[in-house]
DNA sequence: CAATGGTTTTTGGTATACCAAATCTCGAAA
DNA sequence: TTTCGAGATTTGGTATACCAAAAACCATTG
């Protein structure tokens, strides 16, 4: 396994700034300052930003500092409909394609996220969730569709870290994972596909009460 | 409008010339040479490269030149799939989302792409199918999803390219294509759906025929 | 005091220089 | 003749220098 590369390390660095509200949505990336202040040079650093604009987290401006990005709700919605309609191809491509190994892994990741769910760190625990989707999304067998997938997870994760705040919704989280887990298990499609939408669907109504909440 | 950056423009200029097969699957593209003859500097070429290699033309080793992507079919198969669920999502969206300037602009390139059949020039003729799919998929009034579907065609340009040989199949496309706008103007759901089926159906097995004519 | 125009500063884009890792070459030794 | 390794070379990664466009600032003027 060979160490991510310097444009990577960079850019997880400003990721996690990102996320953490270090960096608040709007506010300007000046390469040269920040490639600085991390002791780096600039090449790196403006492929780390190109790398963070693939994924949604800044926006690139012509001959203007890159701003992280402050999309609109209306944006973030698409990218759940989108993101829904890859999951469940996903589950319905794992259900035919997904090795014993495969599940394994699944279920030892969901005991994982369980047994962290009490062990507070959000950001760690957020990361095992992710790491659960991308987990069905690779038993499809489908490359392709689980890069897409890992793409649009990464769009959304700063929306769906500020709904993780509240213990309420993470309680949710766990049994929607149990329920597509099961399912999965069982390879049922039509129930793998009712519990991506329950699952999608409860994402989407958070968003957007936190952007409500947000607009005062 | 402002013109496209200079990468870009280098992008545009290696994809030409590797849907055009000077440039050869497989083939190294060594960035400081490529910029030598091209009269730019490598910072630059360099970009371009990391443009393309996100479309998945051209495939980055570490600490190697860069290569012209040389997919497996399985690879290209994957991408079909994924493809079909996008463009299936974008048709129904786009059912209920599309406006009348939408059809309409559909109608003028579909209208394009007939009169140019007989012209000949397969690529000229091949970007207006494309911009064809990517109406639809602006149609859905979804910028996540025509983005992603953008990538995906992009994806596909080279096998698609190899397929769009024959002119038998030209004239199936062209029937696809009239069948498509049809149902999306009734905003039947349904008649999309199967006419999305058929279209990519076909596209695979053709895939596949180039891919075992190759194989000699 | 407000508006304007020109100058300075900031900042991203591009070119170039330097470095380290991987590869290739070719000769020496077994 | 074959094999192996030291040095030369190739090549991508990184740092730095230069440039042009945009913005900010300020003085001048009505």
């Amino acid at each position: 396994m060979s160490e991510p590369s310097l444009p990577e390390q960079i850019a997880n660095e400003l990721r996690r700034d990102i996320l953490r509200g270090t960096l608040v949505p709007g506010a300007p990336l000046k390469e040269r300052d920040r490639a600085l202040e991390m002791g780096v040079s600039r090449t790196p650093m403006r492929e780390a930003i190109r790398i963070l604009s693939q994924e949604g987290l800044v926006v690139l401006r012509p001959a203007r500092s890159p701003l992280v990005a402050d999309p609109p709700l209306s944006d973030i919605m698409d990218h759940v409909i989108v993101l829904r309609a890859l999951e469940e191809l996903s589950g319905e491509l794992a259900c035919t394609n997904a090795t014993e190994e495969d599940l394994d892994k699944l279920r030892a990741i969901n005991a994982k996220f369980e047994s962290e769910f009490y062990t507070a760190d959000r950001l760690v625990s957020f990361e095992t969730d992710m790491s659960f989707h991308m987990a069905i999304a690779r038993a499809s067998h489908n490359h392709a569709l689980a890069d897409t997938h890992r793409s649009f997870l990464a769009r959304l994760w700063r929306a769906r870290f500020l709904t993780s705040t509240r213990r309420r919704n993470r309680q949710t989280v766990l049994e929607q994972h149990a329920a597509l887990l099961d399912a999965l298990c069982r390879r049922d499609r039509a129930a793998l596909k009712t519990a991506f939408d329950a699952h999608l669907g409860h994402l989407a109504d958070d968003i957007r009460k936190v952007f409500e909440k947000e607009q005062t």
